[in-house]
DNA sequence: TGACATTATGTCGTTATCGACATATACTAT
DNA sequence: ATAGTATATGTCGATAACGACATAATGTCA
């Protein structure tokens, strides 16, 4: 199977988010929080809402003449959420972007996406502790790779800050 | 000017960081922790290592009849440190990366990585707030895009704890 | 009212990158 | 012996993604 796109439904859950969205206010969207974990340029967003349009997943409005907007259909509501249901890996921005598209703090999908990514982190950051242990077994060995050391004690340190954030909303 | 790539110094750094590494060695890295910030597929490291060879950053050791290891040579230790000089961006990456190529405690360029990723940390964590402020005016804005409140406080909480850590190492 | 920025949508050429395919040797457990 | 895995290097086709180019309407400031 090819590898699994990650765009369409960042679009998918943009539009869905604010119900309706133009192309144009897609691209905006993009310099806001959501663009920290993606990104996509206007040339490649407005040929991907017309394959959207072209699949069902969206419907266009083009009542006002200064944009077109987008509306998620029945269909691609029920891909988004399809996508949303899937398991996360250790890819954290998976996990920011699903989160980024539960709307309700009611949705029983918010307390499942924290948990799983609490998982994956207690996991990796076990991992990073024993890598700590068997590659800076010495002081030489953290004096000759410095940058080295600082990342993976950076990485620890983040990693415990994610799991008591997690922790913290569950 | 076309956009700067980033491979090509990435492996470099790589190569530099063990004095020499060939290009399954590389490959094997990206499993390691830098596979956190950047990663390539063989496909893509050995015709880079090629090109590399061709513009005089490494030389190619093949007496060895199982692996052909690279090392980086003056010319390419020179572009090299030009790279890890380049002004950072509010891109989180690329501190990672050349943090990870400082070798030694007493590089000049440690301390000025971590001053200049502390500014840019310290802008974003005040746009953060700033945003907080603008967006969420209310419980109403908060309980119906619940996620992107999550993640919006999740982002200041996570920029906190990165100042905090470059404050501790400065 | 002219200049310039913003909104808004679209196409096109280039390239960065990946997965698939290919090949050969060496190691390893049965 | 031999099947399977790891090491090791390479090519090739497909495509995701970007920057450049193009166009037009609207908004804005001097």
């Amino acid at each position: 199977m090819p590898k699994k796109r990650i765009l369409p439904y960042v679009l998918l859950g943009l539009i869905n988010n604010k119900e309706r969205l133009s192309g144009y206010q897609i691209s905006q969207e993009f310099k806001n929080e959501v663009g920290d974990f993606w990104h996509a340029s206007h040339s490649q967003i407005y040929p991907e809402l017309a394959r959207m349009k072209a699949d069902g997943w969206v419907s266009d409005d083009e009542s006002d003449n200064k944009s077109t907007y987008y509306i998620v259909t029945d269909q691609g509501s029920e891909i988004l959420r399809n996508w949303m249901r899937e398991p996360l890996d250790d890819n954290e921005e998976l996990f920011s972007l699903k989160l980024y598209f539960i709307k309700d703090k009611s949705d029983p999908l918010l307390k499942d996406l924290i948990t799983q990514e609490l998982v994956l982190r207690k996991l990796k950051y076990q991992y990073l502790q024993e890598r700590l242990k068997t590659v800076f077994t010495d002081d030489k060995k953290i004096k000759n790779n410095f940058g080295h050391y600082l990342i993976l004690t950076r990485a620890i340190e983040r990693e415990r800050n994610h799991i008591q954030w997690l922790e913290d909303k569950l």
